[in-house]
Order: C-alpha cells, then structure tokens, then sequence
DNA sequence: GTATGTGCAAAACCTTTGCAGGTTA
DNA sequence: TAACCTGCAAAGGTTTTGCACATAC
C-alpha cells in the first residue's frame, strides 16, 4: 500500500500536467510514479529497464519523450552530474547534489544553499545547479 | 608575437606535466597551446577541428585522449554544462559558469564565489561545479 | 632501447527522429 | 472525431577502444 503522503505529492504533479494541458497518457503517468518511488535520481536507462518489467510495451522513446517534457515543464530536474548520461530529479526544490566518484552514488545536498542571484553580470538567471565530487562517507569508513 | 604573460602560463603548465612524469608529446603540446590562445571553454571537436588545419595528421583520439589525462591531472577542467558535449577550461582557479540558453554563449562567472566546503554531510569534496542557465545580457537586450 | 603515446577506423553508447498506428479528451 | 502521443527501428552525435606504428626520454 502506498504513502499517503507520496500520493498527495503525486497527485500534485498530475494536476500541475493537467494545467498545463498536458494529455495524461500511460507512460507520462506510470514514469512520474516511478520517479516519486524511486528518489535516486534514475537515468533514463534505469527507468526503461524497471518499467518494462511491468510494461513490456513501454519504449525508449517514450521514456525520453517523456523526461524532455517533464523537464521542459518543470516537472522534473536534469542533472548533469555525470558526463555520460542525464539524471532525473523528481524533487524540484532548489538543492545541490554530490557525486562520489567512487562509488557513483549520487546524494541530495540541503546542507549547502544554492546561490539565489536573478542576475549576474548583466545575465538573467532562470536555473542553477550546484554538484560537488568527491568520496562519501561510504566509501571514506572502508 | 605571443603575448609574454600567457608565454609564462604555458611554462607553468607545462613544468606541471613534466613533474607529473607525463610525456610531452605534439599533440599534449598544442593542445595546450591552443587552449591558452582560446579561452572560450572549447569542446573536444571544436579544438580537433581547429588544429588539425595546422596539424593534419593529428586524431580525435589524440584529442579526447589529451582531454582526458589533462582533466584527470587538474590542468583543466572539464565542464558539464551542457548536456551533449564536454568543454574545457583551462582556468583552473575555482569558478562558476553562466549559459546562455537562447545563444549558447558560455561566460566565466567569478562575481559569485563556489561554496568552499571541504565535508558535507559527512563526504569529503574534491571538486566543485556551480552552473547557472539564462538568458546572458547581448540576448536581454535585443 | 624501451616505455609510452599516436593515428586510424570501427565500435560503443546515449539520445533523437520519422512515421504508421493507437489513444486521450 | 481531431489532436496528440506511442512504439519501433534506424539514425545521429559524442566518446571510447584495439592495434600497428611512431616518438620522447
């Protein structure tokens, strides 16, 4: 049974695509579940290969498709943490992230305030994104 | 004529190789030429397209290869501000980054200093990014 | 001379695209 | 019903790799 709390959260985002006049349609719902139930920020490879378990029809496309939208919506945040392959955030809350490159853990840094500037330098700040690198304190004790 | 300032970076950079034990090589030398003379955070193909008009027989694997060590030793960094392709600073005092989502013009922010933490939240950081997304101030006025 | 690096081409990998068929409102 | 979206497969773009040859020290 599910967190009541997460299906508020859920529902929330649901209504927010509706507002936008987004059309709810299978894989857009079941992906924004999934991102909600699993916090950690998934690459969009790792989203297709759990979905599909469930969903044998979903396709790559959709799953791209989808997190371009989300993302461009404001949906979901993109990181660029790694040079590889994107990763998507579901907690839309200005927060920084950190990288363990050793383990490839990536955690939630609330700790540490994102710099809030509308402006620099004569430039207009729509976004920001903080990533530290480094061991984390997994990798540190071993 | 080169100017004597930059003359003097190069030396530094290179001293730097040298005592790293990294062999210095036609390609590892130009490459670091050509970022001190375009200090515009190139990308691999940008720098491969660039000299090898000068220097035919040099590779792309040189390039990425180049990019790669001279990331991993700190004499440049490595930016992930975009999501396609990697560019390359060789500033490598900390600073942050501004993109310009309507032009793509990438500027050095030094106006807002980079959270100096060595621990967070019990993980030791090695390295910082901050990125901020915009509209820059050329695209703001017209 | 020997360890190390380069150049070439192909491969690997992530992401996007075109289009016919299907679904939502 | 009409607009919009999905799934499929192929293509596109960046980065990596394997290996024979070349180069720095």
């Amino acid at each position: 049974m599910r967190d009541r709390k997460l299906e508020k959260q859920l529902e929330e985002k649901r209504a927010l695509l509706r507002e936008k006049g987004v059309v709810l349609t299978t894989p857009r719902l079941i992906i924004l579940e999934y991102l909600f139930e699993n916090p950690i920020h998934p690459t969009a490879e790792e989203i297709y290969n759990s979905l599909k378990r469930r969903f044998p029809s979903i396709s790559q496309a959709s799953i791209y498709n989808t997190l371009k939208l989300f993302t461009k919506l404001g949906v979901v945040t993109e990181l660029m943490i790694e040079k590889e392959k994107a990763r998507y955030d579901i907690n839309t809350t200005p927060h920084a992230h950190f990288k363990c490159i050793k383990c490839g853990r990536i955690y939630d840094v609330f700790e540490v305030p994102l710099p809030q500037r509308e402006e620099i330098s004569g430039h207009k700040v729509l976004t920001t994104q903080l990533y530290f690198y480094g061991i984390c304190q997994k990798c540190v004790q071993s």
